[in-house]
DNA sequence: ATAAAGTAAGTGACCTATTACTATCCTAAC
DNA sequence: GTTAGGATAGTAATAGGTCACTTACTTTAT
């Protein structure tokens, strides 16, 4: 139990900084939390933040890296666990909707960067996560209609949209009822009915 | 063609602002419409507003009272002319894809406006738009159920989640490209999918 | 003539970023 | 080991900008 203050390396409060916002972004609007509540948050000065990042924009890009690196790797887990195509995709739906039920903050953070009006690095950032998501959806999909496990006539790019958009309306559901606990008890009987749309009738 | 100023009736200034938000929120992040950027587009100076408004807030309310009734009546109207339940939320569907793409800031408004922290008048205000909305889908769900065109053992309150999220995949789609026609492009092909994890085996 | 609509110029609050200074850490020489 | 001293982390204060809203005054409509 230090009395006196101690100082952290730059590292540490790169990684601290991060995990304010993400937490800050699961209680309020993302899009006005403010250098000083991350600082108040870190027990920090809002200009110590300065010290590890030239900028605030800085700040968000940091936090979609970290976004990035961690979704895609649980996603990712979760899929190649699975035995088969739809398999994967429903393992992979519910990794996600755990690191948004864990995260509440950040589905609404990844929006409200896409809707940035300028051509800032965290949105393309963004864009280019998402991108990379809707990559191993489609190629979960093309394995499983040659498999046969899915509708040998299932437009792969609207099954992508769709499953995202399956996330994206359990996040609006929670916005509605302010309680993030509605994601993780609807996700089950969403997902159902667009496993539903997409498989191959047997 | 009128050389001189012409005043406009407080009621036309409401409706012209009303307008000029959902213009602006097409354009770029509504979350960021300031007032000065709303009299701008009215060809008006900032302070105007005030005469008409007491304050910011209350220009989002009339805005969203004006996106409830546009959008309701409209997704009504579409309904009524459909020969079966399933046809009516086809239908439904379709004409909020049209309404969207006409108003693309809309479901950007409408999903910022969730995210605030205090408890706006305007927050609330698309809490009982959207629930008015899910209670339509509900009721043609149950009808759907009960004709035998859609599954017996659907599940109305996920499928009702899904329904709005299907929307909101493809605004965040078309965020991603950066192009509102993609939404009226990929719209049949996503609903396609939704429509069949909804249906009744035949 | 009187009320309503609009203007121009503020005011205060808040937010990002900077600056001048201080506290803590780390390492190399004694 | 202790300690001088540079590098790093942090503070307090503030500059500069923007935003919502107000006020004193002017223009238009009835």
């Amino acid at each position: 139990m230090s009395e006196r203050p101690q100082y952290l390396s730059a590292e540490e409060r790169r990684a601290a900084t991060v995990q304010a916002v993400v937490d800050l972004a699961a209680e309020q609007n993302p899009a006005d939390i403010t250098t000083t509540a991350i600082a108040d948050r870190m027990g920090l000065t809002q200009g110590a933040l300065f010290r590890h990042f030239p900028n605030k924009d800085a700040i968000l890009e940091a936090t979609m890296t970290w976004v990035g690196e961690r979704l895609l790797v649980r996603v990712d887990k979760a899929a190649e666990g699975a035995k088969s195509p739809a398999a994967a995709l429903e393992a992979m739906f519910m990794a996600h909707i755990d690191f948004v039920a864990k995260h509440p903050g950040v589905p609404r953070m990844l929006f409200g960067e896409l809707q940035r009006s300028g051509e800032t690095l965290a949105k393309r950032m963004v864009q280019t996560l998402i991108r990379q998501y809707e990559q191993r959806l489609r190629r979960l999909m093309e394995a499983g209609k040659v498999q046969g496990e899915l509708d040998a006539d299932l437009n792969v790019d609207a099954a992508a949209v769709l499953f995202i958009g399956t996330i994206q309306g359990l996040v609006m559901q929670s916005l509605l009822a302010g309680k993030v606990s509605r994601i993780r008890r609807d996700a089950p009987g969403v997902f159902a009915i667009y496993r539903r749309g997409i498989e191959s009738t047997k």
